[in-house]
RNA sequence: GGCGGCGUAGCCAAGAGGACCAAGGCGACGGUUUGCAAAACCGUUAUUCGUCGGUUCGAAUCCGACCGCCGCCUCCA
């Protein structure tokens, strides 16, 4: 069985075939970087990295572009207030293009911590005006666009097929039931393809239709066909971009090309934070720094990016998530418990006595990796792929257990930790930090003294000493495990 | 008002007509281990899937009504 996908166009669980035979191209809408990256991000490219590393899994050639939005949208489409950037970029006294390239490195610095893989290509919206133009230019030509007082406009009413994707009709749609209709358009529903800037507006640019700045719909169109071709496979974004944004990329797009924009249209779910939707008003806007630090108050404590990305996978990407305190918490106990599971093989493997993998072990990985695999062809479900890795770290304790595992079984084990929880999940590092370099040498060394000094105190049966000492250290974070070969520390 | 989604144990969450007296995680409780712990292991923790009806030999899964929650229709991942 292969790879399905939930496509929203077709709004059915699709065979997955891409146009030409083992390789594709997917565009993913990136953020609008006037802010640090929130948990909604997180939910979001966790999701398509997981997509991207499965499809790569599968031994597909995967061209990922992601793209950066730094040129301020138009906050809406009647001709009204600032582009978010540029009022962001007022507040902070900074260039907008300082502040897009600002928020932008701190986008890939979480999105690394969140162990998502780099795109291949993370093309800048402001760096393709002409190609914009080119496309406006192209739109005006075919007559599905016409110019007003220097701004241009999509005509819906020309592209039979607009609302395909959302399942909305253009006259079912309330046109100006919150936001005042622009006298320049001809239908409510058309929408901005290029606007005219006032001359006090930071980003402009020079057009055939004057100095101006591209409607919002208008890059991920060109950005995606620039890199991917008129048509592409795979086209994924948040829920909340399938109308409008998604709407008029493909009546932009197949109306200017003649083709097929998009063969394959995903959408994940939103995040809520303790069931309510986050924003900034709500006072539960919580960023990812925020979340890696626990530097909020609905926070109780800090949380491992991983920790996090794990509570991502732990329900379907097209579920909506609340993110809690205790459900954070949760993932943080459980991502531990894989993460101890994989140190413990890893450490037991380097004593290990030499042999080849035991039969009935690696008839059970086989199982489980096929578990796996049906699991994530179900489009993509990580939920239960997830409980494959924990039946795998239950199978590792047993084996750790039984003590006489050989080399070659725990390396079939660590193997599979490697490949489906690491380069497929994504939750298993490739190495864990061992104490031993650096400051961590040093406190190693300090702990290992107070350990001596319980040891002597346990031999001498005052236990109500070693007791202190324990829970002493555990209050500054140490936690200490006595085992047959020795006692061990590990960060709380 | 229009479009769409969701409601499964204390919490998170999968399952989408028979393999379900419903996976997995967290938590809790009991046991093994331990001087006591921690970690790990073993076991227990939903005869029932928002409510009420219906279809069916059979429903958590399909249909209807109702209740509750959420999203989009306006910038948002």
């Amino acid at each position: 069985m292969g790879l399905k996908l939930h496509n929203s166009l077709t709004r059915n669980k699709d065979e997955f075939e891409p146009m030409e035979a083992g390789r594709v191209g997917m565009y993913v809408c990136g953020p609008t970087v006037y802010g640090h990256a929130h948990l909604g991000h997180a939910k979001s490219y966790v999701s398509f990295d997981i997509l991207a590393r499965y499809l790569r899994y599968l031994g597909y050639s995967v061209i990922y572009v992601q793209n950066i939005t730094d040129v301020g949208h138009l906050t809406d489409d009647a001709d009204e207030g600032e582009d978010k950037i540029v009022e962001a970029a007022k507040k902070e006294k900074k260039h907008p293009m300082a502040l897009a390239e600002y928020y932008t490195r701190s986008f890939f610095e979480d999105m690394d911590k969140l162990n998502c893989v780099r795109p291949d290509i993370s093309p800048r919206a402001s760096g393709h005006i002409t190609e914009q133009i080119e496309l406006v230019k192209t739109l005006l030509q075919k007559g599905y666009a016409y110019e007003v007082n220097g701004s241009v406009y999509f005509e819906v009413a020309k592209f039979a097929e607009y609302g395909k994707l959302s399942g909305r009709s253009i006259d079912q749609m309330q046109a100006g039931a919150r936001v005042d209709v622009s006298p320049d358009k001809k239908n409510p529903a058309d929408f901005a393809l290029w606007k005219k800037a006032e001359p006090n507006h930071i980003m402009q640019w020079p057009s055939p239709w004057g100095m101006g700045y591209p409607g919002w719909h208008l890059e991920c169109s060109v950005m995606s066909m620039k890199y991917l071709g008129k048509t592409i496979d795979i086209h994924g974004g948040g829920l909340e971009n399938q109308f409008p944004h998604h709407e008029c990329e493909i009546a932009q797009s197949e109306a200017a090309n003649g083709v097929q924009f998009v063969r394959y249209w995903l959408h994940n779910n939103m995040v809520t934070v303790d069931g309510q939707k986050m924003g900034k008003s709500l006072n539960n806007f919580i960023t990812l720094k925020q979340a890696f630090s626990g530097t909020h108050e609905r926070l109780t404590r800090n949380y491992d990016p991983l920790a996090i990305r794990q509570l991502i996978l732990n329900s379907h990407y097209r579920s909506p998530l609340d993110f809690s305190d205790a459900a954070l918490f949760a993932a943080q106990s459980g991502y531990e418990k894989i993460s101890e599971a994989v140190k413990a093989v890893r450490k037991s493997l380097r004593q290990a006595s030499k042999g080849e993998p035991d039969e009935k072990i690696a008839d059970d990985l086989t199982h489980l990796t096929e578990r796996f695999q049906a699991a994530m062809n179900d489009d993509l479900n990580t939920s239960v792929a997830l409980s494959v890795i924990f039946d795998l770290v239950r199978l590792a304790n047993n084996l750790l257990e039984d003590g006489n595992a050989t080399s070659g079984t725990l390396d079939a084990v660590d193997n599979l930790f490697r490949e489906l929880g690491g380069d497929v999940l994504g939750v298993v590092k490739d190495e864990y930090e061992e104490s031993g370099a650096g400051d961590e040498a040093r406190i190693d060394r300090v702990i290992q003294i107070l350990i001596e000094q319980r040891a002597e105190a346990r031999k001498n049966k005052y236990f109500a000493k070693a007791d202190e000492l324990r829970d002493k250290l555990e209050e500054a974070g140490v936690v200490l495990e006595d085992k047959p070969d020795g006692t061990s520390w590990r960060w709380k």
